[in-house]
DNA sequence: AAGGTGAGCGCAAACGATTGCGAAATGAAT
DNA sequence: ATTCATTTCGCAATCGTTTGCGCTCACCTT
């Protein structure tokens, strides 16, 4: 049983395709019963439009980009519990809006995505390959990038004030009495905004508090655990009077500094408190609850980025947004023991 | 800026369509100056080619959807990590032949994307409704379902042996020395046959053992963290004296479930020994690190599920497979205290 | 009976790319 | 100069759908 198209039903019911055409679609132009009779035979032969052809015709196909760092293409950042959760709460606010989801990444992009006709505008997560790179000389697709907004960016963002919700984050360890607190944090180039924001907002509660500059106490990680769990080994070796930790990277790293704390000996959160970032759905189940910094990804976060997404495809120019993010306290952070 | 066609490209260097597309695909039916030509042209206006356009006559989109059960249109389902790993892993191989992942649901799949010429094949996460149902009088769509092989099913599944699997981990727990054992379990009907085998194979366990069955032992949950932990406390409550529990429907649930019996004073593993099912990223990294079932899925399962998908796109009917799943032994169970 | 009205439907042109087939141009051989 | 082979490229059909525009015909008005 091959396909059945328009025209098929046009030869079986005696009529032209634009009537069937109609007919389906219930334009008053078409009498009721050439219509039933139209419709019968369109189920009768299980009908189902070609929305490849039509998408062609109608210049638009519901369909949005969602775009993951180039990294992604394998096994570890979809290991990334943040990114699986973008994806899912994006998933959930596109078919909201009518709007499916397909999955890919920057490479892609470059290579045949862009403006394919495919899709009809994009969300990237993070800066990643700068989209305005790609943009030039490209007819404006809708994109809307979650991260923080950058000084003379094209395009339109949506994300958390990370230097402010990592001072806070750190400020709270320092009203709960720790002085040597350190970081583990992304190695941050152009392709990683938010690891250098989230560090300049650790400097800067640091230096409000005028507790000067150790080197000792940042060292850098990937997004993963394994990673993550030696660089907060490499920390409490070179620094071992440590006693707080701001996991920057994400509550997988959190998570990994947390049993390289206890591996070490140390308890949390009385001889080092930690703090990670994204709050995770996990976090809280963790055997000790993480004190994150959460993004409000679900659902307000992603309710907005896609609000920006609709926005632009039809036709306005909105505002980069920036998410009120907060912290979340648990029981990974405590006092100073006396 | 707007888009740029074939045509365009045609008009700006004086040949015809044909020759414009036949040059891009490097047809060695065209000359090298002309090719160098067109292609020089085509870069400096940054030509895309319209994949819509290409995809409606060659008939193929290289774009498979994955199929989330119909719940999923909610942040709760998303919120199973099981269900994120499945679409991150299945996203990773397809990418890796080429192909890209379109995120969908049953119900937009009946309302119009079956057949619709979007995409070249279906992944399935589990049987929902029944897919057979769908296939009734359409257009043989490859079409691959994650999910135990059922009698008399005419589609292809790939998927672990649940009722084996759930045996083995209940026999771990007989040969701890575990007595009283508990299981909480999905509410299984016809659309959730996963379940329904795991408890088969608990079932098998007891017998095997001659433990009599016991319905105080056997309570009922959802697949999120807040469900289990009530079924968990339901189950502590009821049957006091139970020393191992079996959270078949996912760590998540086993990890509230880990919650529930500290928080009612038991020690784990010592009171009470948990298995979790699935094998999550992150269950190795619980306080109490998870002694679970793994699903294998990556890389293996994913692998193997794309390769039945792509023999059924090159027209071969691939056979069911069964997944070797297999039980990963870590802290959360522990021998009976003498 | 001639002309007007409008409902109901069909024609054909898009949408952008691919490709078989055949025409034209070129060069070589006779 | 004619024939033949070869290269190079264009015509036109095709994929399935949508939609502006115009055609047909029944019915109503004078």
């Amino acid at each position: 049983m091959s396909k059945i198209t328009l025209a098929d039903i046009a030869k079986l019911t005696n009529v032209s395709v634009s009537t069937v055409s109609r007919a389906l679609h219930d334009n008053p132009q078409i009498s009721a019963e050439v219509k039933k009779r139209i419709q019968a035979v369109a189920n009768e032969h299980h009908y189902h439009i070609h929305l490849g052809a039509r998408n062609l015709r109608l210049r638009r196909s519901n369909v949005i980009g969602l775009v993951l760092p180039i990294e992604a293409d394998d096994f570890l950042t979809f290991a990334n519990p943040f990114v699986l959760e973008f994806i899912g709460a994006i998933g959930v606010e596109l078919r909201k809006n009518g709007l499916n989801l397909m999955l890919t990444h920057e490479r892609v992009i470059n290579q045949q995505l862009w403006d394919s006709g495919l899709v009809d505008g994009y969300i990237q997560l993070g800066h990643g390959v700068q989209p305005h790179k790609l943009k030039e000389g490209v007819a404006d697709l809708p994109l809307v990038v979650w991260g923080a907004h950058l000084p003379n960016q094209p395009y339109c963002t949506v994300g958390v004030n990370n230097r402010c919700l990592a001072r806070q984050a750190v400020e709270h360890l320092l009203k709960l009495g720790r002085k040597v607190i350190g970081i583990v944090v992304g190695n941050f180039g152009e392709q990683n905004t938010e690891s250098y924001f989230r560090y300049c907002g650790y400097l800067d509660a640091l230096k409000q508090a005028n507790i000067p500059y150790d080197p000792r106490l940042v060292v850098f990680t990937d997004f993963d655990s394994r990673s993550g769990y030696e660089a907060a080994q490499h920390l409490l070796q070179q620094a071992p009077d440590v006693d707080a930790i701001f996991a920057a990277n994400g509550d997988i790293v959190a998570l990994a500094t947390i049993n390289a704390v206890l591996h070490s000996g140390r308890a949390v959160p009385y001889d080092v408190s930690v703090v990670g970032f994204d709050n995770i759905d996990l976090a809280v189940h963790f055997g000790i609850p993480l004190t994150t910094v959460s993004q409000e990804l679900k659902p307000t976060g992603a309710q907005i980025l896609v609000e920006a997404l609709l926005k632009q495809l039809i036709g306005e120019k909105p505002q980069s947004i920036t998410i009120d993010g907060k912290l979340v306290i648990r029981k990974s952070c405590g006092a100073l023991p006396s």
